[in-house]
Order: C-alpha cells, then sequence, then structure tokens
DNA sequence: CCGGATCCAATGCGATACTG
DNA sequence: CAGTATCGCATTGGATCCGG
C-alpha cells in the first residue's frame, strides 16, 4: 500500500544514483574526453604549445566557441595551461601541463584499440544492419 | 573579392572535416564509450552474463530507453551478443563478446587514469574557481 | 588576435503508456 | 520479463554579433 508507484520509486533511486554517477571519476573523466574536440585538442597540443589561431586553423571543424570552451573545460580540469601575452595583437598559448601530458598515454590507448579493431566493429555494424529488415531475409 | 565571407568558407572547411571527424576511429570510439550508460553496463557486464533484468537493477539510473539503446548500440558494434529464450517468462542474457572483452583493459586504463588524478582535478577546479570571481583579490 | 554573449537547431535523455 | 513508441525538457553544439 505504498502511495509511490514503481515508476515513481525508480525515478527517486534514479536521482540518488545521479550523484554517484557524476562523482565518479571515470565518468568525470569519460565525459571530459567524450567532448566532440577534447580528443582533437590533446592530440594537437601533444606535439607541443600551440595558439589560439593556431589550434583554430588545424581543428578547423570546430567554432570558435567551441575552442574556447572546450580549452576553458581542459584548462579548469589542470590538464592544459593558458599564457597570455599581453601585447599588441594580443597572444595566447595553450600547452599541456604534466597532468594533461599524464593523459596522453591514456588516450593513446584508446586509438590504439580503436584503429586496431575498427574493421572488426564495421563488420558488426554490417551484420547487425543486414538482419533487421526482417522483410527482406528469411530465405527457406 | 570572393563572394565567400571569411565565416561561410569556415562553414565550408567544416563540413568537409565532419566526413574525417566522424570516420576518426578514435572518436568512434570515444563517442560510444562516451555515451552516458556505457562505462558503467560494460563494467557489469565484465563480470559475467546479466539478464536485462539485471542490468535494469544494477545501472538502477538509466531509464528502460536508455539501458536498451545503450545495449543496442553495444550490439552493433559487436561489443556484446543478446541471447533470446523464447520462454515464458521471456529471457534475454547480455553478455560481452571477445571484442567486448578486449575493450575492458582500455577502460581499466581510463578508470585507473582517472582514480588517481581526481584529486589533482579537483585541486585544479579549485584553483581555477577561486581565482574567477576578479572582484575579491588584487591586494597590494 | 582572442574570446564573451546571444540566438537557434539538433540531439540526448527521461517519463509515460502500450505490446507480446 | 523485455521491450517499443511517443512526448517534452534539458543539454549540446553552431552561427553570428560585439568587445578588449
Amino acid at each position: 500500500m505504498s502511495t509511490r508507484t514503481a515508476g515513481r520509486r525508480r525515478a527517486e533511486d534514479r536521482s540518488s544514483h545521479q550523484a554517484r554517477f557524476a562523482s565518479c571519476p571515470t565518468n568525470r573523466l569519460l565525459d571530459r574526453i567524450g567532448d566532440k574536440w577534447v580528443a582533437l585538442l590533446l592530440k594537437e597540443l601533444a606535439e607541443g604549445p600551440r595558439r589560439y589561431s593556431d589550434l583554430a586553423r588545424t581543428i578547423a571543424g570546430a567554432s570558435q566557441k567551441m575552442l574556447t570552451q572546450t580549452l576553458r573545460h581542459l584548462e579548469r580540469d589542470g590538464l592544459v595551461s593558458r599564457t597570455i601575452t599581453a601585447a599588441v595583437p594580443p597572444r595566447v598559448d595553450y600547452a599541456l601541463t604534466p597532468l594533461g601530458q599524464s593523459l596522453l598515454p591514456v588516450l593513446r590507448t584508446v586509438t590504439q584499440w580503436a584503429e586496431r579493431h575498427i574493421e572488426e566493429i564495421d563488420t558488426a555494424h554490417d551484420a547487425y544492419d543486414r538482419r533487421l529488415p526482417p522483410d527482406a531475409g528469411s530465405p527457406g
């Protein structure tokens, strides 16, 4: 005779789990490096410090907004440093911090796995998609 | 005197980069494991096959929709297998494929880095946030 | 040259209802 | 038990304009 429906109770469960979820280091990290431009940005900065305009050219796919926003997040996480040279014209250099550099091997691990197994994934996609339309197959 | 503005040209640059971005194995993988529930799901399946309802209980934070959707994505990627036992009551078991298992070490790498450096990140957050309100400091 | 502010479209995700 | 379908809200990402 609970006044809470199963759905309601489930929602309460969820809200309590959300906090744990958000505070899980792994999820926090994945949330960051899952950001659309983070991997590319780190990869570029891995080769050395870059000016903002350099990054804008190299990561040409990103809008100014996303570039700046992503850099801010990374800076806030202590992964990149931002150095302002107050001059005319203004100049801002970004570089990996030691913490950011320590993340590079992790990214390389991800990249290696991805490159080594991407074909298997594509094959799996192919197989999965082929058997989905049930009106075409089912040959006797 | 091009008829295209700089912004327009930039947009064209971007669209051509989008394809390369989307087809980059690393980004594809990050896009997948960056999905909100993928890490938790793989972690749970790492310990052995699980029924749908088991997963729903363990990953209590996820809605049915997200659970199913995420499992479908993982299945399509060939990372998990889905086994239907046509009986009453219906029963569906999910398990990691060999491909999925090969991904576990990668996830462990991510997790280890995250857990080892999460404090540095928190410290960085703290420092970053503390110096943002510029109206308080600047002591002479 | 660097980036903040704002408006807008696309998508992600959750709640709910319904099916086999 | 194990989904599928639809709706609505919140977030994400992009275009553009404006300021230091």
